[in-house]
DNA sequence: CTCGTAGGCCAACAGGTGTTGACGTCGATG
DNA sequence: CATCGACGTCAACACCTGTTGGCCTACGAG
């Protein structure tokens, strides 16, 4: 799913002969996976503060203390290192398992630490709102992951994509404004008065009655 | 407010000799209006739709059937040009003369409308999730023309600016997910129903005790 | 009619971009 | 020990960007 279109090289040393994986018996770490981890690492730095086109490849490698055309031939293309730097997982939780009348709240709190403690959904958010590829990536994220977990707290099968395009609107619309715009109140909020005064507003999109 | 930094070369002619002004009494109707009128449209339709950084200047040009060198002689910069693409009036409504249980449908109908009209405010928001300035811009919207409407309809005002920033995140939010990152649910929706989704939202934000 | 000037186009500059290929180097393998 | 391939660097390509200055044209004032 993350890089579908794009695998020019892959990674290098095909892994296909067994002669390499030094150290044992079915870890597959190259010598090379630091510096991958570097470059990643950079990549979602950069990817997340100044967006997809401001973000060079230059200046990604010169973070990574590394050549930028290491980073051609470790993910082929700038799109492919952005698939690979971003490849997003929610870690949503399992809705069943929390009391019809808290899913608002535990959305929201999941959300809010997500977003707190790692900079990719930044980067995501920030591409998605520049990129034609971003906003398709987005939109992917949403099918697969957000609308499932909707599925679990919503009475009428029917509104389910309404109902979580709904919450997708609160959600992202908090963090557009906290971590993307910086609007001073919004980044001033301490993170309990956020899931106090969302939780209600998500819990209502989710459960409560059409109006 | 709209161009304060940058003003380099304002508009050629001066109007300072009154020898120009063909037609008439006192309209500063110049020659050239008709092409700075299709700069500025173009304009707003790239920065729309590309962003900032992919919204070139010969690409602009080229919609307004002109040469670049005259965006340049007439907005000074790139950024210049975008300052007076984007002079944002929300034209918000006198909310002291809707009843107070109202003003988050009237909110939520006048941003819905200003969306659907115009592509002013895909531009500004996609530039701010872009840039810098863009960001600052976004923040100047908000202090001058949000906060003083959130200011009527909000019983403490020391809670003005909180449940200002929430608004915006609701509002915003919408517009992100319907017009930016485009996901279908937010899409396929009907300007009434999101009005009737979302008013209660910004009405509890604007007016209920907080939680 | 003459002429200044606003309006417009053309060509070029300097800098930055993604991307490519040739060239060293070091460790592990035969 | 000799060899091969992964790892990494350097220099360059072709392209596109914002921006600049010089030159031409045509309208309106005198």
């Amino acid at each position: 799913m993350t890089a579908s279109s794009t695998d020019p090289t892959g990674t290098p040393g095909g892994t296909g002969t067994g002669t390499g994986t030094p150290g044992g018996a079915s870890s597959g770490a190259r010598r090379s996976d630091a510096t991958r981890g570097a470059i990643l690492t950079a990549a979602r730095e950069r990817f997340a503060s100044d967006g997809y086109e401001r973000a060079t490849i230059r200046a990604i490698a010169k973070d990574a203390h590394i050549d930028p055309s290491m980073v051609m031939r470790y993910f082929g293309s700038k799109e492919g290192l952005f698939a690979a730097a971003v490849a997003l997982d929610l870690r949503l939780p399992d809705l069943t398992a929390v009391p019809r009348d808290e899913v608002g709240r535990a959305l929201v709190g999941h959300f809010l630490s997500l977003w707190e403690e790692n900079e990719e959904l930044t980067a995501v958010l920030r591409v998605g709102a520049t990129n034609q590829a971003g906003a398709e990536r987005m939109q992917g994220i949403f099918r697969d992951q957000l609308l499932p977990v909707a599925r679990q707290a919503c009475p009428d099968p029917e509104q389910i994509p309404v109902r979580a395009a709904l919450c997708a609107s609160q959600l992202l619309g908090l963090a557009l404004t906290r971590y993307v715009l910086r609007l001073p109140p919004a980044v001033a909020l301490h993170p309990q008065e956020i899931v106090a005064w969302l939780a209600p507003t998500v819990q209502r999109y989710l459960t409560a009655p059409s109006p």
